[in-house]
DNA sequence: GCCTCCAGTTCTATTCAGGTTCTATATTAG
DNA sequence: CTAATATAGAACCTGAATAGAACTGGAGGC
C-alpha cells in the first residue's frame, strides 16, 4: 500500500499543500498546470494518479471537482511533535515514541516548532510551571532578553533568559532561589527559543 | 455518506453564504436564478439538492419559503469565542466584535468554552499573566478549590480559587499582595471554571 | 368544496469543460 | 547504451451544468 513516489511527485505534493488555500476552490487540472508552469495536463495527469496512488491525493473517480488532499494529511496542519520533558539541570528526557500534540498558530512561528513538557519549578517566576506545555522555535542563535532552551557543557538542559556578551553568556533563571549563571560561549548549545506557552487545568 | 461537493456547488453556496442577507426573505428558487445569472430553475434546484445532502442547506419537503441554510458551524471546530479582557476588579470587558481564537482540543473541555485575555498581574502568583489568554468553561457551579471566574455583586469580575462553605464563599487571589475576601453565596455569581491557559512569547 | 396560483419538483435534451488515454519526444540516472 | 521519468500535445469520453417544458401539491380566495 505504501507506494513510493518520485522526486517530482514530492515536488508537486509540497506545492499542493502550500498553496491548495490560494485557490478558491479545488484546482482543476488545467490551472494546476498553470500554476506550476505545465503546459500539458496529460502529463500532470499522471503524477496526481500517482499521488492518488500513494493516498495523498483524493481519488477522483471519474468526477470532476479539482483536486483536494486526503483529509489524513490537512488535519495534522496544526500539531507539532511532542519531544520530551525539560527539567532544569538535567538534560532533555527524550519520549521513546514521539507524540503529536495540538498548537494554535498564534503560538508558534512560521518557522520550525516543537514542543516540551516542563518539570520541576525552576521557570516558576516567569510563569512556567511544573506540567506546563512550552512551544519553542528550533534555532541555534538568539537574541538577548529570549528565553531559551539551552543545553550547558552538552549535559544539562535549562530554561533560561538568556544575556549574550562578547566571551560571556549569563543565564538568568527565573526563580529568584537561584543565582544567574556565568559561562563560556562554547559551554552553552542553544537549542530553540521560548515563542509560546499551555497550561492545563482540568 | 460524506457528500462531496462539486466546484460550481461550491460556488453556489459560497454566493449563498455572502448574499442571503440581501434578501429580506428566504429567495425563492426563481429569485436566485436571477441573481446567480441562471434561467432555468430547474438546473439550480438540482445544485440545491446537492447542498441538501451534503447538509449545508435545509431540505424543504414540498414547503414554499426560500432557501435556508442549515445552522451549521461545525468548520471552525477548534475556534472559541474570545469574549473580552478580564482584570480583576473591573466588570469583563466585552469585545463588540466578538473574534475567534484558536484553542486546541486538550486546553478545553467538551463543554461550551470561551476565551479571555488577562489585563493586570492579579494573578501572577498563579502563573497568569498580563496578556495570557485563559480558557473557560461555561458553568454556574464549581467545586472548591477550582480557579473561577466570578461577578461579584454584579459589578467586578476576577479569576480566583473559591472556597464555599455553608452561607459563605470565600475567593483567595493568587497574588500574595491581596487578602482573601469573604463573600455571601448571593453575592458572588460564578460565570465559568478556568480550564486552560496560554501565552505567547514573540 | 372547488379553483387558481405559484413555489417547488421532475424530466429530457444539449452543450461544455474537466478528466482520461495515448503517443511522441525530451531528460536524467545507472 | 538502456531504463525510468517528465513533458507536450492531441484525441476522446463522460459527468456536470444548463435550458426549457411539464408536473405536483399546498395556500388562499371564492
Amino acid at each position: 500500500m505504501v507506494n513510493t513516489i518520485t522526486r517530482r511527485q514530492q515536488e508537486i505534493y509540497d506545492f499542493l499543500v502550500e498553496n491548495l488555500d490560494d485557490f478558491s476552490h479545488p484546482p482543476t487540472l488545467d490551472e494546476l498546470c498553470m500554476a506550476l508552469g505545465l503546459s500539458s495536463k496529460g502529463s500532470l495527469h499522471k503524477q496526481i494518479q500517482a499521488l492518488i496512488e500513494a493516498g495523498l491525493v483524493e481519488p477522483m473517480n471519474n468526477l470532476r471537482r479539482g483536486i483536494r488532499l486526503t483529509e489524513h494529511q490537512q488535519q495534522e496542519e496544526d500539531m507539532l511533535p511532542m519531544l520530551g520533558y525539560i527539567a532544569a539541570g538535567r538534560p532533555i528526557e527524550v519520549i521513546e515514541q514521539q507524540e503529536s500534540i495540538q498548537v494554535p498558530e498564534s503560538l508558534r512561528t512560521s518557522k520550525p516548532c516543537y514542543v516540551l513538557q516542563i518539570k520541576g519549578d525552576s521557570m516558576i517566576d516567569e510563569g512556567i510551571f511544573d506540567g506546563d506545555f512550552i512551544v519553542v522555535e528550533k534555532r541555534s542563535q538568539a537574541r538577548n532578553g529570549s528565553i531559551v532552551v539551552a543545553l550547558v557543557d552538552n549535559s544539562e538542559a535549562t530554561l533560561k533568559r538568556i544575556e549574550q556578551k562578547p566571551g560571556k553568556v549569563t543565564l538568568h533563571p527565573a526563580n529568584s532561589d537561584f543565582k544567574p549563571m556565568h559561562y563560556k560561549p562554547d559551554q552553552v548549545d542553544i537549542q530553540g527559543v521560548l515563542v509560546g506557552q499551555m497550561r492545563r487545568y482540568h
